[in-house]
DNA sequence: GGGGAGAGATGCCGC
DNA sequence: GCGGCATTTCTCCCC
């Protein structure tokens, strides 16, 4: 045990990312309160501070903190506690460690960022591109119109000259989607004095409850998905899926 | 290299939780496609499935696989990978193990849940148990009213008999809550057939445009936050952020 | 830093 | 399973 504790401390005092399976309950303070009963877990103390506890099971952490915490390790009566405080977040969590399975640290180097295609607004920009995915004759005329409402994907008018505005969701429309694109509807209506601007939701596919709602108000459900390739892949390369 | 590919392979074979801290580049395919390039990660693979790729910084992971998900070591002309796939979901990852820090795994057995004081449905049931939190004579009826455009958080009417619909936020109220309350406000009034029913948006602080959309609206606002104590706490022992 | 909105959101609960 | 929604959401972007 004392072997392990010695580890913990050395990592976090060189700013190591640190791993620590051990058996430990958790107690959290700060924008809520919670308490995680005795059990094996995954503590993972990173090198800007974030600290992660992870039960064997699920993809979300059940506990952690945030970047810029500080970590302690504390011996008390009833053994040791792993103490971290976010003082500007008044976050605070106490891990006692019953039992520590092992602990591992490296310091590591990563300058690199995540390229990712398909996500909502590949999908408003496809729409810029061919704007006959929505219809014969729209003509896009922005992306990300701010309002003081909000902001709108794309923005345009119709073959008939009356004002579009097209939300976009990457997979199914809800009543969240259809509300937000009401939103945005009546605040461009006001600031440009108009009476008629359409509403299209623009998705794979919509929910009953969101579809009549959507109508009942007037608006329109347009089925597109976002484009979903890395250009590597529009080059020719060998799909990931073909592996 | 050989001895850390052999204590993946084993680790994955026997379920245990394994953690891998290695220079690797990711490539996923699924609900999106995704390429990150070559740098120290952490890697987690859970008994469930589950799949973690973490950078040394942030809270999230970079990319995951979800639970389900088969996990592969394979040796390739040009080196190891982890090959992963989820065959419900689609889902396709490829991790190119450059070089290998360390791996360790363990058994993990965590039968224990969290419990968690503080969220917006505790918040819903104050105000059940103490009305004039909202305003003197007001009666609540029902948590959790379930209509057919959502469900609403609290339900009940004032001294006057009016009806009243109050959605809580355990945090900032923004423009996203306040179309919420709309929302649900218009869906009574249908059913209902009134032409009055007040909204109530009850949280700790709103954000300026939502109060102004709000006030347009004819809602109201009250500061109302989520109790967040635990029993434990409340019974007079030492609050965490005493230690 | 706050506001607004997307996310490969995740997780929970209800039908 | 889908739907609707909270989340210690997290993260990004823009003001």
């Amino acid at each position: 045990m004392k072997d392990f504790i010695d580890k913990i401390k050395t990592a976090v005092e060189n700013n190591e990312t640190a791993v620590i399976s051990a058996n430990c309950s958790v107690s959290y303070s700060g924008r809520v309160e919670s308490f995680l009963p005795a059990g094996d877990r995954l503590i993972i103390i990173k090198s800007d501070g974030n600290l992660l506890v992870h039960k064997p099971n699920g993809t979300a952490p059940v506990n952690y903190m945030k970047e810029g915490t500080k970590h302690e390790i504390v011996r008390e009566e009833n053994g040791f506690f792993l103490k971290s405080k976010n003082t500007f977040l008044k976050d605070f969590m106490n891990i006692h460690l019953h039992r520590i399975h092992f602990v591992n640290s490296h310091a590591l180097e990563d300058g690199e960022d995540i390229t990712v295609a398909g996500t909502e607004k590949h999908m408003a920009e496809m729409i810029m591109e061919k704007p006959e995915l929505i219809e014969k004759g729209f003509k896009p005329l922005s992306l990300e119109e701010h309002t003081k409402y909000g902001f709108i994907d794309v923005f345009g008018h119709d073959k008939n000259n009356i004002l579009v505005v097209i939300e976009c969701k990457r997979q199914n429309g809800d009543l969240k989607a259809v509300t937000q694109l009401r939103r945005y509807v009546e605040k461009i209506k006001e600031l440009k004095g108009l009476n008629k601007v359409r509403g299209i939701l623009a998705c794979p596919q919509i929910s009953a409850n969101a579809k009549q709602m959507l109508e009942d108000w007037g608006f329109e459900y347009k089925s597109i998905g976002p484009p979903k390739y890395l250009e590597k892949h529009k080059k020719g390369q060998k799909k990931l899926h073909e592996f």
